[in-house]
DNA sequence: CGTCGGTGTTACCGGTCAGTAACTATCTGG
DNA sequence: CCAGATAGTTACTGACCGGTAACACCGACG
């Protein structure tokens, strides 16, 4: 199942069958359907896998940082930027949602509930860290990543996404960060 | 050709046959064929006709407001929020990077050109503009737009792409926009 | 009138892929 | 040792899709 993930994530949940996985996988074809349904059933697993592991993470960066939001964020900032700069190819779900057209496809919920948790839990960090306009801001370093993430898919690593961290750093410091000045 | 980019926007590259393209279009396989030499090369030519369409929309942009770089950026935003809040799925060049996930693929150059002149007319404009830091506005501004974009196919209309307009004026307003103040 | 470039039509090939059936092997717990 | 659950194997179906072949059609131009 990781190595579904890996490879959905690779070669996009349209460009990899079922064979190709659990054949990687060191299994076959039919141990995968006695767990799952289908591939569509797979591919909404895979995602609610990662959002696990995304609710985990941001935990654990605030669990990092107790009662400190502002190096909460700025962690977030350093998370997001290793995001961008692995080999990764963008974002699981972003991707999804591009390759999945049809609006109907339960993976469609999953990726939009993640996507809303997210800019919840940044604006709560913005808010928390005393930024003057936390929900512009919030909304600004969730696009930003986003873009990023889908940046370095069209333009290589090399591209804007390369100073997305510079970007999000001016976005909390000038942005919502009139406070700092106060 | 004009129902090729319509459907592949629509559906995704690989998420339509070349027969349901043909038959959209009133005309069958074989004369499609006749002008393409294959699928891939179908791809190509409509990203290259989407490619002709932004550089004429950005030179049109420019002699909308000759000599006034502050109204061509904010009629950069505007056209850009348009592009968002339509009925749209995304960006043409950006899903169609997502979606062919091998790197050799021919599409891959015109997509990546298209792009880096984008945020090199971005960079122009912002720097005319007497923006204080023109090249990390342009990155910003670009990546906004990206992740606005995707965010829509994530999160639908009424997410955080709604507030583009906010978030780019935002940008120019303060990001690298201290020249005002000065 | 003839022929020639472009178009439409039908049928087909080869490949891939999701999903299933039937059978066998292996390991478990009692 | 036996029973039952789990996993492996092979082969298959049915659908879709990219691409091609062969042939009939129609308009233009000489």
């Amino acid at each position: 199942m990781t190595t579904a993930r890996e490879m959905f994530h690779q070669h996009g949940v349209r460009g990899v069958g079922i064979e190709a996985i659990t054949e990687a996988a060191g299994t076959n074809k039919m141990t995968l359907y006695r767990h799952f349904a289908s591939k569509d059933d797979l591919i909404v697993e895979c995602l609610q896998r990662a959002a696990k592991e995304s609710y985990l993470k941001w935990d654990e960066l605030e669990r990092q940082y107790p009662g400190d939001p502002k190096a909460q964020l700025h962690s977030w900032i350093e998370n997001a930027a290793e995001c961008i700069s692995g080999d990764w190819r963008g974002c699981e779900m972003a991707n999804t949602a591009v390759e999945l057209a049809d609006d109907d496809h339960p993976a469609k919920r999953v990726i939009e509930e993640v996507k809303k948790n997210h800019r919840n839990f940044l604006a709560k960090l913005c808010a928390r860290a005393g930024l003057d306009q936390p929900e512009l801001a919030a909304d600004m370093l969730g696009l930003l990543l986003e873009g990023a993430r889908i940046s370095r898919q069209s333009e290589g690593q090399e591209g804007p996404s390369a100073r997305f961290k510079r970007m999000a750093e001016e976005v909390i410091a000038t942005v919502g960060g009139l406070a700092d000045k106060a």
